[in-house]
DNA sequence: TATTGTTATACTCTATAACTATA
DNA sequence: TATAGTTATAGAGTATAACAATA
């Protein structure tokens, strides 16, 4: 178990530092829970994409991720070697590359969505279950976040 | 004005996931809004805990910021470098040392909290009043936060 | 001429270990 | 023996610039 480390007025009157140490402390703790399954939070989010739309390129990978092409190269490169993800031809523009995960990264990808859901519970457990909703809520809100336009499989898969 | 990133429903659907983008976003924009002070983040955080703490020692200071105490010792050489703030001897423990703002320190660090205003409300331009409200209080809970035993001046000061 | 992916590189931030002076 | 601060160093993580292949 982890102190969730107290946060003095002067500096938790600021929504955003909040949202910020926050933020961070949520990472670190996700980061440790999956090293047991040799994942990276990075790695995670991008297999977590490319399963909601299998075919995704890597520009467009780095669009919905926020993460840089160059550092997506690595990530692609990591998950390949790791044998959780392939890149294919991209039939409809031959300088891209088609990501999808591979069979061993599908079942790797349901475990890790398991530890998370495990650890999401000890990362909100302040909150009664209608504050944890209510909190999701208003987070989407501000991340003009739900359906980011054209959410599903690409096409050519 | 800068595009507030659409995050995909994939990754949306994760609360500690938003909570650690979302986090990273204003913990950068923020510092892109005050280099204009010639401030960075790490900087803003310490001075307003030793404006609420005046003659908080270095180690009170990395338990209540979270700041590695080797980082803390860079942080406060900029802050005395600049100005902003000095190192006095502690008369209780004489390894440990006493920080305090100067008074360019405390008139920059109001400047720096009138920017910091300004940019809550276009951070959280996507919420109500009461949203913004309602979200605070949560991620207060969630911290832990609220009087973290001991808040206000320090003895001896 | 612009874009995708790639490589090499630099830069920022943070963490680790060892040292000193006090306790 | 343990702790506060310091120093030097190493390690993440990320960003920048230049290049090849393709559009």
């Amino acid at each position: 178990m982890m102190e969730p480390e107290k946060i003095p007025e002067a500096l938790a009157k600021y929504p955003g530092y909040l949202l910020s140490r926050l933020g961070e402390q949520a990472r670190k703790r996700f980061g440790k829970a999956i090293a047991a399954q040799g994942m990276h939070p990075r790695q995670f989010g991008v297999m977590a994409v490319v399963a909601s739309r299998p075919g995704i390129t890597q520009q467009q990978l780095h669009e919905l991720t926020g993460i840089d092409p160059s550092s997506m190269v690595a990530v692609i490169d990591e998950l390949e070697a790791a044998g959780l993800a392939e890149r294919r031809p991209y039939p409809l523009d031959r300088r891209a590359r088609s990501i999808h995960l591979t069979e061993h990264g599908e079942r790797t990808l349901g475990r890790v969505r398991e530890v998370a859901a495990e650890l999401q519970q000890e990362l909100f457990a302040a909150l009664s279950a209608e504050e944890r909703e209510r909190l999701h809520e208003l987070l989407r809100k501000m991340a003009g976040a739900g359906a980011a336009a054209g959410d599903g499989p690409c096409k050519q898969a």
